[in-house]
RNA sequence: GACCCGGUAGCUCAGCAGGUAGAGCACCUGACUUUUAAUCAGGGGGCCGCGGGUUCGAAUCCCGCCCGGGUCACCA
């Protein structure tokens, strides 16, 4: 009837309790711990040689115990900390019988504990603390995964990444990897005189993208409200205002649908640069693509899902229509919708007639996954971009371009539209499209609408994908396994925890 | 939303000509002072995802549902 979690978990509040009334508290409150796994391994590491002692060195570390080889009157283990794994050698005659004992009753995988001692290496040459002391951080009382084969169950890897993360020494990195690249990208950008600043999370309005937002109440006014989509348009008004260069990182919401791309929290870097135009913001994107990949990785040649990627400057640069009239043969601002759902159904692809510019998305689909090295894609046409500003050379198309990489679109920028009469009638078309049932045309902001009127400069603005961009640089196949605590279905987790009495 | 694959011990997995469940790791007891998937001896542990059906008998066959993964569609 009692299933062996439970059996174990009882196990190891019983020795709790014991530790207890031997005065040792198994949760106590601080350690000095002065030294890393990496750090331990990058002092002595290239000066001992196997077999070698260092007698009067004194180091302390703390991590997670991964393994115990219990020998008797000795033992070996490993502990694991954020920056890797150190072997430890516990020895009955070094700590003294008492203490031992405790070790070996008490001291089980998954713990944490703090040891104190001097580095040796064993015969085979690894690198181990030999412990002439140590203390109980804090007791497990749950097992952990195997040793060997590590966690596999997808559902386990993403509803507890915890355990995920002390399993798999590959997660752990993956998320240090992830967190490197944002501090690259800031580093990049605050070199460049961009300053970070914050917009609203709850809205009014949504803008700056074409997605279902969520939605929520605000009690104090009764007011539905939303959760952005985007965070473009403050941003922008941050440019009215008078900053000149801004960018902010941070979590986008759309209430849209899950695939190996889509995750409906997300993280976007948005940046604006008044008096730039679009051009100027490619060269710049370059830079910050190059300098990101090159830090994080220490090269500019990615090895993706066994395909070699080269972010180096400068990417490739390839007029939308260009493209896709070399490819399919067909123009999409010649040519009639007629040749272009021609085009399409010969390539399988049935559509019912709809917008111009609804063909020409399905148009490029069916091109887009050719596109593997970085790739800007430029100049799309207005049909479909309805917040760029129109070419100055030809007004059929945009300044705008997208960064494609492996058949997927990573960053989108324009020169930004600033005109607030063309911007008003923009929004008047997708309120339309809106009250026609386009729940994912944009809202009229009128705020916005009167911030432009105020003046804003000539601007050049830039929107990245950050977890596609992560996805790319951790070798993963789908965008949660680049989002530590990625959305779940919530089903009930009615297991009921027994502390055993008075504790807890 | 459609189709395909999966759910068995804490973990990784086997078992599916239908006969009432196994291994390794982990855990417990014992031996062992340089191991590293340590080794050796012994032991405990299962609502076989959930519900229904067929059958003398179901982890195994059938139906429905839940959860997960993948492909496609939808969607940017």
């Amino acid at each position: 009837m009692i299933c062996l979690l439970e059996e174990m978990r009882k196990q190891r509040l019983e020795e709790i309790k014991s530790l207890r009334e031997m005065g040792i508290n198994p949760y106590p409150y601080r350690y000095d711990k002065e030294f890393s796994s990496a750090e331990i391994r990058e002092k002595y590491d290239p000066v001992l040689k196997a077999g070698e002692v260092l007698e009067n060195e004194k180091v302390s570390t703390a991590g997670r115990v991964m393994s115990i080889r219990d020998h008797g009157k000795s033992a070996f283990f490993h502990l694991k900390d954020q920056d890797g794994r150190i072997q430890a050698y516990i020895r009955k005659n070094s700590v003294g019988a008492e203490k031992y004992e405790l070790f070996k009753k008490y001291v089980n995988v998954g713990d944490i504990l703090g040891i104190k001692g001097f580095p040796f290496k064993s015969k085979t040459g690894e690198l181990t603390i030999f412990v002439e002391d140590f203390e109980i951080l804090s007791k497990a009382i749950r097992p952990l995964p195997e040793k060997w084969h590590g966690l596999k169950d997808k559902e386990v890897i993403y509803r507890q990444r915890y355990v995920d993360m002390i399993a798999n020494d590959e997660s752990l990195d993956k998320f240090k990897t992830r967190y490197k690249i944002i501090r690259m990208i800031r580093e990049f950008l605050n070199g460049k005189g961009f300053i970070e600043v914050e917009t609203p999370t709850l809205v009014y309005v949504t803008g700056g993208a074409e997605a279902r937002p969520f939605i929520t109440h605000l009690n104090v006014f009764d007011i539905d409200m939303y959760l952005r989509i985007a965070t473009e348009l403050y941003l922008k008004r941050y440019i009215v205002g008078g900053f000149e260069k801004v960018y902010e990182l941070g979590k986008v919401f759309r209430n849209e649908g899950i695939s190996y791309k889509h995750s409906p929290e997300f993280t976007s870097l948005e940046l604006y640069w008044a008096y730039a135009d679009y051009e100027d913001i490619m060269n710049l994107t370059e830079e910050l693509i190059e300098f990101v990949v090159r830090n994080t990785l220490g090269t500019t040649k990615v090895n993706y899902q066994g395909v070699e990627i080269d972010f180096s400057r400068p990417f490739r640069r390839v007029k939308m229509r260009d493209f896709i009239r070399e490819k399919l043969g067909v123009d999409i601002l010649e040519d009639p919708d007629e040749k272009m759902l021609e085009v399409l159904k010969k390539n399988g692809v049935d559509v019912p007639i709809k917008s111009r510019g609804h063909l020409i998305n399905k148009l490029w689909d069916l091109v887009e996954e050719g596109v593997v090295q970085p790739t800007f894609l430029l100049e799309h046409p207005v049909d479909i971009s309805p917040l760029a500003k129109r070419h100055r050379e030809d007004p059929r198309v945009t300044e705008r371009f997208e960064l494609i990489i492996y058949g997927r679109e990573i960053a989108n920028a324009f020169s930004e539209l600033n005109d607030p009469v063309d911007q008003y009638q923009r929004f008047l078309d997708q309120m339309k499209l809106r009250e026609a049932g386009d729940e994912e045309a944009q809202m009229m902001d009128r705020d916005f609408v009167r911030a432009l009127e105020y003046g804003m400069p000539p601007t050049g603005g830039l929107g990245i994908g950050i977890d596609r961009l992560v996805m790319f640089l951790t070798d993963s196949q789908t965008i949660r396994d680049v989002i530590a605590f990625p959305l779940v279905n919530p089903k009930s987790l009615d297991e009921e925890i027994d502390y055993g009495g008075e504790e807890g």
